[in-house]
RNA sequence: GGGCCAGUAGCUCAGCUGGAUAGAGCACCUCCCUUCUAAGGAGGCGGUCAAAGGUUCGAAUCCUUUCUGGCUCACCA
């Protein structure tokens, strides 16, 4: 049992035995011991005054005594206004550490759930690379897939690519008119950079001929509508709808060269998917699902033959599901595609959308509608929303050129690990090739910790002249302590994983023991609020504390045998706790760096 | 205008199911490598938790109002 629990249980034993009263445990309120006061777990006493009907001192000393004399976990207390601070005896963090020590997955459940959830992330367009923002939703997204794994869930990894309309057939078009027959070969540029410098020529042209327009006297709206490299955007969709062999054909050869592209940087990335989705067979789902809702009266039509959902009752503006012409828009896509889901899975308990929060609202919508439908499954999806990475000087903008590419990014990142490496790392008698993936796990892991340790939903800053941080709290702090530890490790050749009980424990040896206590419970908090950044910033707290040990206590030079093969022990198990944290961030840690 | 989210140290962020003197990192200033990896450690400087009210024994945390910022309310995806 954890030492929480048994706290608990026994104050309600002490409350029972004092003052007569039964207690649900949920009342009992206990936390850590804060640093500047003696003893390891602190009982709140304030809420059981209603019960002791005494001082909160008076409360706090009876329930202090009788724990001393009635429950064996205690040694001594103390008492601060209402604060009952309780020593935990040392052999009892032994005895628990003990077990976790002989728990190689120690932290994750231990048992299966039997449920199973879909993880959706990515989801890119076809006609550009990705950049900073699909960055972070990738970590996020995968690394929730992996938390809940954790968990003790069945996880799916999904995306959905989208990878016909209008802004693919700009690039195709730009391509036809400028490309000279370009291919990734030919040019040795990435299929996906390819395309993406296309979708910007025909921009380019785009605002040229409106320009053009507009100096000829026509209003500016117009002209965007007018201009003859739109509509012959435009023109190219219907083709592509109607499946006309030459757009269809090229449309085929620009996206697997996209997809290429994106193949490489997933792989570099670290994510992967178990099943993909595409928007090429989905977008005409969901037009008989707007027959069902009429039929069942949760839509209505328009007189100019148009289909919406009321949604007043939720305090939303109407939705529209079918255009006047009976073509679909997004929302009776999404509506479409999450049925064929769970028709795909049946058994899914939920549907995790790891989408960015400009479509909050979105997602409110499609959950809404979905539960109006009467799909009792629409409870299990959830909006994993988080907020836009902004540079220093404000949100990116393609127009401005300031976006800042998924491939660079990494490619400088590795290159600022590689050249920090080489000045301090400890890699004599290292191959190039290891040396190589050295500076890919620092240079990744730095950026991936970076965008995953802050809280999902906030909005974040990232400023690339200063690429990724190495001191501190970040990625490679925590690299470097697991890679020390394996120094130990190495050093010591074999080694006890478990300790002897009757060892008296140094404070900075109990906190370790207290913080990896916490573990599994940060592996719950994580995966409850689909939070990757309370696993950051729990190994972050481990890592901290395992360095002020490191520093301040002898670990292979300590000359009591037992104390140094404790001290080995523990390192061993925050080496291991600190590997699956960081592998639940899609994080390597070195042995050596 | 309606809705949602946010505002904590110079900067980047924790803490938010109410609990002790609000914590880290960066930056700046001191110390610590003849000692297990100094990408480390010990310490210092730095705060009206946006503002004002309210609830409570107790509020950064809950409620109300105001201010500021972001997103959204598309027959775009």
């Amino acid at each position: 049992m954890r030492v929480v629990d048994n706290i608990i249980r026994n104050v309600v034993r002490a409350i029972e035995a004092l003052y007569s009263q039964e207690l649900p445990i949920q009342q009992i309120q206990i936390q850590k011991t804060k640093k500047e006061f003696e003893g390891d777990l602190t009982l709140v006493v304030f809420p059981l005054l209603k019960v002791t009907k005494k001082s909160p001192e008076q409360s706090a000393e009876e329930i202090g005594n009788w724990l001393i004399d009635n429950a064996e976990i205690t040694d001594s207390y103390n008492v601060v206004k209402g604060f009952l601070n309780l020593s935990i005896k040392d052999e009892v963090w032994l005895a628990q550490f003990n077990v976790w020590a002989k728990n190689e997955n120690f932290g994750k459940s231990a048992s299966s759930t039997g449920k199973t959830f879909m993880v959706e992330y990515s989801s890119p367009n076809t006609n550009k690379p990705l950049h900073l923002g699909h960055l972070r939703n990738n970590f996020l997204g995968y690394s929730v897939a992996e938390i809940l794994k954790a968990n003790g869930h069945e996880v799916y990894k999904t995306q959905i690519i989208n990878d016909r309309g209008i802004h693919i057939c700009k690039s195709m078009l730009a391509w036809q008119i400028f490309g000279n027959n370009e291919t990734p070969e030919s040019t040795e540029m990435k299929g996906d950079h390819l395309i993406g410098k296309y979708y910007v020529a025909f921009d380019k042209e785009y605002k040229k001929q409106i320009a053009a327009l507009v100096k000829d006297g026509m209003d500016s709206k117009d002209a965007e509508r007018e201009a003859q490299i739109f509509k012959d955007a435009q023109a190219m969709l219907l083709k592509w709808e109607a499946r006309d062999p030459d757009v269809y054909a090229l449309w085929e050869t620009m996206n697997a060269w996209v997809y290429e592209g994106f193949e490489t940087t997933y792989k570099e990335m670290g994510v992967d998917f178990d099943k993909l989705y595409y928007e090429s067979n989905t977008y005409i789902l969901g037009k008989d699902l707007v027959e069902k809702g009429l039929a069942d009266n949760n839509f209505y039509k328009k007189e100019d033959g148009s289909v919406w959902c009321d949604l007043s009752d939720h305090k939303m503006d109407d939705k529209l599901l079918l255009r006047a012409d009976g073509t679909s828009v997004y929302m009776t896509q999404d509506l479409g595609t999450a049925i064929e889901r769970y028709k795909d899975y049946p058994n899914l308990s939920g549907l995790i959308y790891t989408v960015g929060n400009e479509q909050n609202h979105h997602f409110n919508v499609l959950f809404t509608i979905l539960n109006k439908l009467g799909y009792s499954w629409a409870e299990g999806c959830y909006h994993l929303s988080y907020g836009m990475v902004d540079l220093p000087t404000g949100r990116m903008k393609s127009r401005e050129g300031t976006v800042v590419d998924a491939d660079d990014l990494m490619k400088s990142v590795i290159e600022d690990a590689k050249k920090i490496t080489q000045e301090r790392g400890h890699l004599d008698g290292l191959s190039d090739s290891i040396k190589n993936d050295l500076y890919k796990t620092i240079g990744l892991g730095g950026l991936k910790y970076y965008l995953l340790k802050v809280d999902p939903k906030k909005g974040m800053q990232f400023n690339p002249a200063e690429s990724v941080d190495l001191n501190g709290n970040t990625g490679p702090f925590i690299q470097y302590t697991y890679a020390r530890i394996q120094s130990i490790l190495r050093k010591v050749g074999t080694f006890a994983k478990v300790a002897e009980i009757d060892l008296l424990l140094e404070p900075a040896e109990k906190t370790l023991l207290k913080d990896l206590s916490e573990f599994p419970s940060a592996i719950e908090e994580a995966g409850k609020s689909y939070s990757p950044a309370i696993i950051a910033n729990y190994t972050y707290e481990l890592v901290k504390n395992y360095n002020s040990f490191y520093q301040s206590l002898s670990i292979i030079k300590e000359e009591d045998a037992n104390k140094k093969a404790f001290r080995i022990a523990i390192s061993y198990k925050v080496g291991t706790v600190i590997k699956l944290s960081m592998k639940l961030l899609g994080v390597d840690v070195p042995d050596r760096m």
